[in-house]
DNA sequence: GGCTAAGCGAGACGGTACGTCTAGTCTTGGG
DNA sequence: CCCAAGACTAGACGTACCGTCTCGCTTAGCC
């Protein structure tokens, strides 16, 4: 998400400030959680750094993407699977962890960068590589695991089971009416493992 | 999502010109299929739609209440249950119609409302009040028949089983990259039904 | 400054309202009184006289003809000359009352319809002929006496002298610092009558 | 009549152009010589200057304010008296002069700023501090010589004086019917030198 | 007493300008 | 080249009046 160019060894001037970059990405998770994504301007931001405009814009190109280093920051290495357990269990602990991760001011977060990948595919090219895809790779290989140890049918689309496992939480997510809690976590789980089909 | 006050019957005062109506929504829906939600603004729309600014305000508070109303008259008679059928089959074809409806021009607009309603609430809640409940609670009957005749398993909740069926549906339509073609939405519904427990 | 058509006797159809016309002027003259020319709209005069704003428009054509109305309306017949006195004594003494006048509220009028006036070409026309040519008539009658009589001499413009001795009340009046005392007009009137020459 | 905080030396940030400034009042000025000052906008202004609106705003509160700056570049340090010749033909001369600068553009500027002053008492404040006081104050000079010199009475108030030779000028100016002639000016200045007193 | 044309209150309408705001870029002086 | 400050263009925002229009309803005066 970052801009170019960047400062690589060798090149002449001034180094950029590493403090500043810490202080901006602060200044815009504290910002964004307090008063929402729609509220906070790049100067805003700026002011809140202590930092001018200049110098955020010569890093990101907009609003969203420092909101997303600052995401990432917070929130890239969270939601990992035990290394431990009955493959299952590792499955439904991960997913519980991920809604947990979704309560309170990391939610507000996704979803604000959600909606905002809508309106630029940048962002939202930014948001699968950075946040999706590494997620996916975990979930694909406890999945195949899963499924070499009979855990899981083997007649599966994983991509699809992944799909209908993770789903509801963005979306219960995103519509924002009803908790994402373990109970919520766990009758998806169980559901979709044993079926539907009636007696 | 309609601004106060309306004319009612014997209210006195030129009525609001039904004709005006039409057209503001008819330009909404035209230009945020060609240019998108964000490129908009409620001057264009009142332009394309031959119309002052005025008279567009006076009837929705912003462009997203003009937007999720275009939305509505187009949007809100269609991804109907099939009347006959085996029962699995007919939610399994509700399903595939509402995936069929959620490409093209259509998506685009459920999507930038999705996104925009996350920074709207009032928009929020019309989008929950005006699609969701009303899909949700037809979704619910036919389940509910489901469960009765033994075509569902009687131990679930059916709330649940909602989320599971159709949010991975809002969730390739928001993460855009794969198509919703028939035959995601047969994996999705056959995986659900059948459960992934292995041998 | 009234609009056609007025009612003719023998016009058909309902006439108009006298009392609505007085109302509406009333409320016009409290109005520009109470909060200054430019906070008023036609709007809120009609809304005042508890008028639709159809019917002010039906009989002026705009804000300023209201009120030019109102202004003569209270004004019309003020600021006469006395009838009885030495000639020089009644031309000072009218002077002043012209003065007191534009004291308080009316001057207050004088000064936004003259105003007004700059910018619009048909109020500056109906002020001239109803306001400015009358006073002018009187005085000018009022001075050929003087100059019969010999309190003015004869080998002078009266149209000059007219100007030299109003037009400092209206520059008063419009720059509004100093008040139209009766100590002032006075010495207006007497340096002018006397000269400026030096020993 | 200019904005704070305006660009002080040593200040930090991008110092407002000067040429900009420049633009501005040009574009005004011509604006509201073509058109009148009540068809021209902000928006014109700005556009014309090809500048943003917002670089006006930052410099100026309203339309007002920026005319009256305009008047001022081009009036500033006109209608000056004769540094030479008997005193009285001073005074003589710097009224056609004056009278003559109230001719064509100018004159409509003067207009429209004075009746525009009747409803802004900053403009007003600001004509009064930048025009009319500093020609009071040269006439006052002027007229105090010429007491000392005994071509005017001693026993004269200079302000009324002031009042009786100018008013007719500002009276016939925004009255608009009758040109403000040499002759004009001529008669006025005989008539309040040598007094009206008949025989 | 019924007809008819205008008056009337309410408020919708197209238009225009207002003054504010944000985005993203550019220009100072200083490090 | 970095940095803080803040000027800059562009253009949307939502509001306020303007003067016109349209609705359903009075209301006078003529037949």
């Amino acid at each position: 998400m970052e801009r170019n160019p960047k400062h690589e060894p060798g090149r002449s001037g001034r180094p950029r400030s590493e403090r500043l970059h810490r202080a901006i990405l602060d200044a815009a998770l504290d910002l964004v959680t307090e008063v929402g994504f729609r509220s906070v301007s790049v100067e805003t931001i700026a002011a809140k750094a202590g930092v001018g405009k200049t110098t955020v814009y010569r890093r990101w190109p907009n609003k969203a993407a420092v909101v997303m280093d600052a995401f990432m920051l917070q929130m890239g290495s969270t939601t990992l699977f035990p290394q431990e357990g009955p493959l299952g269990e590792r499955i439904r602990l991960q997913m519980r962890t991920m809604a947990r991760a979704f309560g309170g001011a990391r939610g507000t977060l996704v979803k604000a960068l959600l909606a905002e990948a809508q309106f630029d595919s940048e962002l939202a090219q930014a948001f699968h590589d950075r946040w999706t895809v590494p997620r996916r790779q975990m979930a694909l290989k406890v999945f195949e695991e899963a499924v070499d140890q009979g855990v899981l049918r083997s007649d599966i689309d994983l991509d699809a089971v992944i799909d209908i496992l993770y789903a509801p939480i963005y979306y219960r997510l995103q519509m924002g009416l009803e908790p994402l809690s373990d109970t919520y976590i766990d009758t998806i789980y169980g559901h979709v493992m044993d079926g539907l089909h009636g007696s």
